[in-house]
Formats: structure tokens, sequence, C-alpha cells
DNA sequence: AAAGCGTTATTACCTATGTTAATTCAGCTG
DNA sequence: CAGCTGAATTAACATAGGTAATAACGCTTT
């Protein structure tokens, strides 16, 4: 096992329900104590998975889903000269094949990237689990927009953006993401990201990619190496990527359409 | 697996039951007399857009659906120095702000190209809709999924790929898009794209973006312009792009897991 | 503590794509 | 059918980012 990321309130001991997809959902949401039993019921098998293992090939059967509650892994597509692009991040409290349900096959590939922690459950779950629990059924149903603005937000980095802009946009990105499930330390964190997996990502050379990161940090932006970041000045990099995390939060009241459901 | 019998009398076939939304769920999907009548009853109201407008914006409330039937609309943002980024395009069939049950704001801007018929309901008609036809929202849910696809493949496309093969791949794929909702023409396809639009969803400059659709023209890969284009050699064009359309039908069977459903 | 190996760093050189700016083309509209 | 106007095209030049090669770091393992 490698070192464990440190979950931020050193006090409160890891409840049951503190299950990372269960803090996302609360950060959203207010739950009842019955839902938040039923996405307990959710991570009842648990798995655990080697670092830098493929877990998933594109055209596979997208036969279970998987909740990450430690580690990190990274969704991909191979290209035949070698390239790799890196598609999006899984990091703790996301579902890797959150689309299992209706989609019979994976359509991209995915690999651990550190030894995962994961909960194992049928797609054919949800559908019980929404019926009981309509109110799931919308905060899923958040859940994959959320994910849709990930990637589109993706899409904006490579297309229009300097790798300078992707590199520091895409650090707010992950400082946020982690903060909500809890695995920051005021303005660092720490990923097990290299430099060439974050090319890949960013659809730039390793070469480059280091050059950038080395200006980010000449420019005082960022100190440390990936395994353990520090954004240094979190405004002015707010300020040049024109990101406000909208994407990431979204947190107004999603709750009043349910009361239809009955 | 048995699934229930609907006694609908077969003569009773929906009036008005080809919108290319239905068209598009026919072809993953067998659908009862029922469904298309639900899905029928989502068009009741309908709408006309004027072209090059925004619908949109970005932190607008998300309170309403739009299918479009007829004409193309773009997903897009807008940076702070002029750039725009196109994340994806809308084509008959497509539904604009299809997350809006879940997230109260759009997180991106949506633009018309063409003038746009849009049939218009509100979101919280999906919730009874579900309720009623279970394998509706597994169809929904299916249709998120593709979406997340065309969404990955063009991260992929920019992120790795060059100008001629970025190029190439979409096209291809508005091909087989526009092709599943009956809107081609053997090998064939007109489109309202100009130089620029395309520029900036592929994130290259106008300038290539002109090169490269003259380069393909000189290899023989496509002809005429944007408005009525014409793929020459599909074949050499999945080669050199790699690209099995694969994301955009998983076609299999979708209605299996919906016998639970009660 | 030396060996081994994945990762980071750095240098020198190269090219795909961007920028600016001007010209031509095509479809309207009056 | 002349005159607009948006779109496509082209040329000349500039640069962000890619490639290749090598070195240095920092771990784990023996």
């Amino acid at each position: 096992m490698p070192k464990q990321i440190k979950p931020v309130p050193a006090e409160h001991q890891p409840a049951q329900s503190d299950w990372p997809l269960i803090r996302k959902f609360r950060y959203v949401q207010r739950l009842e104590n019955q839902e938040i039993d039923a996405l307990v019921q959710l991570h009842q098998q648990t798995k655990t998975i080697p670092k830098r293992k493929v877990i998933l090939n594109q055209g596979d059967a997208n036969k279970q889903c998987l909740i990450i509650t430690d580690g990190w892994a990274y969704r991909f597509s191979k290209l035949r000269n070698g390239n790799r692009q890196v598609i999006n991040y899984y990091v703790p409290g996301d579902i890797i094949s959150p689309f299992a349900l209706f989609m019979p096959k994976a359509n991209y590939s995915v690999a651990s990237i550190t030894d995962l922690q994961v909960a194992v459950f049928k797609p054919d779950h949800l559908i019980q689990l929404f019926a009981t629990h309509p109110r799931l059924g919308l905060l899923y149903g958040w859940m994959l927009g959320r994910n849709d603005a990930l990637v589109a937000e993706q899409v904006i980095r490579i297309g229009r953006r300097s790798a300078y802009k992707r590199t520091a946009h895409l650090l707010l990105e992950l400082y946020y993401r982690l903060k909500i499930v809890g695995l920051y330390n005021d303005t660092s964190f720490s990923t097990p990201l290299t430099q060439d997996l974050l090319a890949d990502t960013l659809g730039l050379s390793i070469v480059h990619m280091n050059r950038t990161l080395r200006k980010l940090q000449a420019d005082g932006m960022i100190s440390g190496r990936l395994n353990e970041i520090t954004l240094l000045d979190i405004d002015e990099l707010m300020r040049i990527t024109e990101s406000q995390p909208r994407y990431l939060e979204q947190t107004q009241q999603i709750s009043p359409v349910v009361s239809q459901q009955k």
C-alpha cells in the first residue's frame, strides 16, 4: 500500500457513511438517513486493484460499476502510433462506468494509476435504487451532468488554451475536485500523476510539459512536485485561466422537482 | 427474459411518429406504440428559433429542454481573448440541455447555426415519462452515454491528432450521425458549417483549417463545399483516422434489464 | 552502497500550425 | 446586374510546441 492520502478532518473518525461518493453528494444535497443507507449499500462489495493496471478495455462489456474509494484512475484512448490521450481522471468518489446500465460496452479504456480501493455494484442495482429513492436518481443525473462538464472543460482546455494555461487550469480543477471529497491540505494536494501522464492529458509533449511546469514554478504559481503540489497563488491562477469552478459545483436546489415524485 | 406485452391495437400507429429523436431511439431499440406515443407527446409544443442566435448563456437557468427537429446548433465557450471553442454540435434528434432536470444552470452557451425547429418540454416532464415508461429512461441514459462518447471523442481529436486527421475524423462522425437520423445522401451530406466554425471546433486557426480542407480535397478524400460535402473514400478516411463509429451505435439490447421494473 | 529504473530536467534543433493581411469568390438584395 | 457582405483562399512570415538525445535525480532492491 502506498502512502495514504490524508483525509481532511483528522479529528472525526471515518464513519461507515463517510464514503467519498456520499461526501460528494452531500456537498450538493442534504440527504435523508434512508438515502445514505441506500448509498452505503452500494459500497457493500469491495475490491482492491493494483496500480498501473488496465481495468477496462475499449469494447469490453460494461458489466459492473466501480466506485473509487481510494486511489486514482484515468480513462483514455490509445492511438496506433502509440499516442495516448487521457480523457478524464477518476478520483475517490468517482464512478467508473457510470453508463454501464445504459450501454452494453465500454467506449474507452480505463487504467489504474495507484492501487485502487473500489466498491463494486451491478448496474441493475441502480434501477431498484432509483425506484426506491428517486432523489438519488436525480443526484446520479447531477453527477453525470457534472462529468459532462468536466469533459467539456477538457475540450476547452486543449482546444483553445496555451500549454501554460492548460496546465494551470487542470491543476486548479484537480485541487477543487479533491477539496470537495476532502483530500486536500490548505492549498496543496497530492497526486500520483507523472509529467508523462499529464502530458498525455493536456495533449503536450513530455518535454514541453516539463518546460511548462518549470515556468509555472519560476513564476511563483506552484511549488513542490506533482506528488505533493502547492498552489501558491490561487487567485492569480484563476485569473489567468478565467476559471470559476462553477462547473464543479452547481450547488443549488436539486430537490424541488422531486416533490412530484411519489 | 419475458417482457410484458403491451396490449395495444395494432392499427394504432401514432400519427406523427417520425421525429428525428424517435428515429434515433428506434435505431438502437425497438419501441412499443405506447412508448412512441409518449415520445410524440414530448414534441407537443414546438417553436422556431432564428439562425445565429445565442439560445443559452453559460450560467443561465436550465429551465427547459429543446429537442431539435430541424437545423443545427452548437455548444461552446468563449474565452476572454475572443477565442471560441465549440464543444459539440446539435443536429436533428439531439436534445439541448439534456441535464436540465438535474442541474440548475447551464455550464456552457448554446447558439443556433441555422434557423431551428425545436420541440420544447419542461425537464420535470421526464420524471413522469420515466416513471410511466422505464425503458425510455434507459434510452435517455443511453443517449447521455452516447453524448459522453461524442465529447470524449472530441477530446481525443484535438488532443492527439494532427489537423488533417482531426478534420477527417470529424467529417466522418458528422456523416454517421446524420445518417442515423436519415439526413444523408449516399456518401454526401449537407452542413451549415463554415470553415470559421470548424476551426473553432477543431482548435485550429481559420487559415490552417482552409489549408487542411484543401489538402483533403487534393488527396481525393472529399469534394464539394461544406454546405454539401461528399466523402470520396470512406474506407481510407476510416483507416487514416482509426475510427470505427462504434461510439455512435452501441446497438445491442438495452431492454433485458427492464424486466425487473414493474 | 551499488545497481537499476522510472521520472525529471535540459539542450539543440525542427516543424506544424498560427498571424497578419490582402485577394477572390458567391450569394443576396435592391 | 451592380454593389454588398460574409466566406474562402493565398502568401509571407512568426512561434509555440515537438523530437531526439543525454544527463541527473530519487526511489527501491539487492
